[in-house]
DNA sequence: TATGAATGAGTTTTCATTCAT
DNA sequence: AATGAATGAAAACTCATTCAT
């Protein structure tokens, strides 16, 4: 029953040749949470293959194991982070302080360009909804972020109601799903777009005219006398 | 989904009434095209199985190869059905005799229930996205189909700009994105929606909500002077 | 997932070398059963090794999963194999038209040597003991089989006692359980009897002596005036 | 188990009150050896896992590996224990100096007892004899602790034959056998004897029942002209 | 045309053991 | 003496596809 014992591969006390320290828990863990971001998102948690992630990864598959249990456990991993960056950055925006308006245009732009930069993210989110979101649903932290974003609008939009620009019959959620199916579906379904149109909706040169179309729809959506 | 599939007759492994043939061919590869449909819808290419798309057929999974060569082969006649049925539809639509406004609500309208009806299309779409449009950019009918919805609303647009009720600085394919991203977003995105707030944002109390948001939306983002 | 097909045993149209037909389920499946029977019996479960016994064995791997399921699956095939076999010969003992001394005499010898003669049997049970019986105890024939072992003692404790020859206060299965024990025990537990003791309690010198023993022992057991 | 091992103190990874060792070696070895003789019990020996034991105990793998080489040297030290135990005791009995049929007497009351409470003793010989005595047969101590156990019944039975009480041909060994055959034997297939026959033959009701039953029985056979 | 049986290559997962601190 | 991190080898299991009848 014994097994592989032959040579020990015995590093340096504590650096690689990079600098990189041998035994770093943290950093074994988020370089496997990265490459398997970049997998999962490319491949599907079906189509991913956890020897192609190990292989891309400075460790070994069993440690993969180790921290993440299995492949579905590593899925749900990157997808909790994934969620938890574009959440982190949403409060960060400080809306409470513009103008409505501006708040809005703040808002929606915000969504725009970070769905138009992070198309990991939105590959995830579409591959979570094939799996009818049974992975994200497991995680504790995700509902309490996403109430957050909730409030943010509802405090623009009850802000904007106050000061006579907006109309009052919109509901938060509502205007949410307007503002990042948008932004979501220009990147996220850029391929059969592309493939049915033949130009490419997430493309640069259609970046600023579309960043400007859906301010200018959801905008004039809101105002209270469109 | 196709048109006349609410209810796969058996195919039939015996003589039936009188002197009808043993075996239906189109019978066949209609019934196995129903079920994967289905199976891909649900579990995407890489986690769809051959084996249990065999198992629901009324056939075996011989036949399957028989008729459409390998599971990628099936899964291209999947998606080519399901982009010909809307395609189909909506050249139906005869927008053309309408006034331009109205015609444009007749066209969101559509856009709109045919995604809320047909989930599978939406997944299915999802799903060649996630493989990058590959298989679709295979089928020979794909581009010649869309390119008619383009030139219906060309035309649409056109007219509106001419009776001046339309700006005349939106590009048809824009458009036509903006209607469809919403459609498909708020039945694609479904399940994600529904675990961050708690709400599916295609159930029926939020159907008719949504669908006049979006013609108002789009009407007002269309009119003249907004 | 079809599995074990009722009728149809395969023509046989094509031969392999030794005569073997090549198509043959009912072959293939009994051959897997067999060595694995050997694999487990020698082994354990946990200790058996799947390709261990798919290389023994005259097909392959894939072939273990595709009739048994699992490997547990195929453990379960052969537990319930090993006991349908020595429950169907305790049937067939006839001891109804013997004299009841003569039957318990018969009963005991015959239960002696098919442990004597099965160590597999003896193997297995006790390896599924480890395990808590969990196995068997999802076998829908097994408990149905052993009610059958209980009512040809009754009969033959019954029919004793009626006589005058055996005393009236032994349970049946009691009488069962130490009459099993011993023919078990010495086969069961040979091996840390041997190295305890220096011989093997099942070897061929002991067996006449023993047999003759446990007969011996049950029967002064039995006698009404012992 | 150990005699003192009711209920395991932990062992200390700080200071205790005042002055005492903060490690202790003894003490890290026998909780060690506990868990292990629980787990092993439980699973046997390619079923227990390293990590579940080490993780039961209140030190790490590493000193598991420390104290015992390997998996299969913690499982010899078990097994030498629980062997070390059970002669022990036998040697305690005194029969020497009682009446040969009541020292016989004794001596299965004593073994019964022993098996009954003993379960893991039990399963660590059956675990053993399914891997052919092979870790036993390397212990030391093993053999020669059974020759005395050997000699007691020697002496016993010619007393009883000096006395013109036990029949003279019977050897010591098979007389050993048949005692322990049904007091092993109601304990370790206990499981696959319940599922058959819907009770538990080593349960509180049928405990006195079989005491009794075995006793008797082996008296009967050992006394001169039964 | 139809079908159950068969397969090889690959995929996820497990495990006893050792290393670096 | 103690520990969390790391590992290589092997184990169980899966899958699209083809074969023989």
């Amino acid at each position: 029953m014994k097994k592989g014992s032959k040579a020990a591969p015995a590093a340096p006390s504590s650096t690689t040749a990079e600098g990189r320290r041998k035994y770093d828990p943290e950093e074994t863990k988020r370089n496997i949470l990265d490459i398997a971001t970049q997998e999962f998102s490319a491949m599907g948690l079906a189509g991913a293959r956890v020897d192609a992630i190990a292989e891309r990864t400075n460790t070994t598959k069993r440690m993969l194991y180790y921290y993440f249990g299995s492949k579905e456990g590593l899925y749900e991993a990157v997808l909790e982070q994934v969620y938890g960056d574009i959440r982190a950055l949403e409060q960060e925006l400080q809306l409470a302080e513009m103008d409505p308006e501006e708040a809005l245009r703040e808002f929606i732009g915000f969504t725009f360009d970070y769905h138009d930069k992070h198309r990991d993210f939105v590959r995830l989110v579409t591959i979570e909804n094939i799996h009818a979101a049974k992975y994200i649903e497991q995680s504790k932290t995700f509902k309490a972020r996403n109430s957050t974003v909730v409030k943010t609008i509802e405090d623009l939009i009850a802000r904007g109601v106050a000061a006579g620009k907006f109309r009052d019959d919109v509901d938060p959620i509502d205007l949410h799903l307007m503002i990042s199916s948008f932004c979501f579906h220009r990147v996220g379904n850029r391929h059969t777009w592309g493939a049915a149109f033949g130009r490419d909706p997430s493309g640069p040169r259609a970046r600023a005219r579309h960043r400007e179309m859906i301010v200018d729809a959801v905008l004039r959506y809101m105002r209270r006398d469109g």
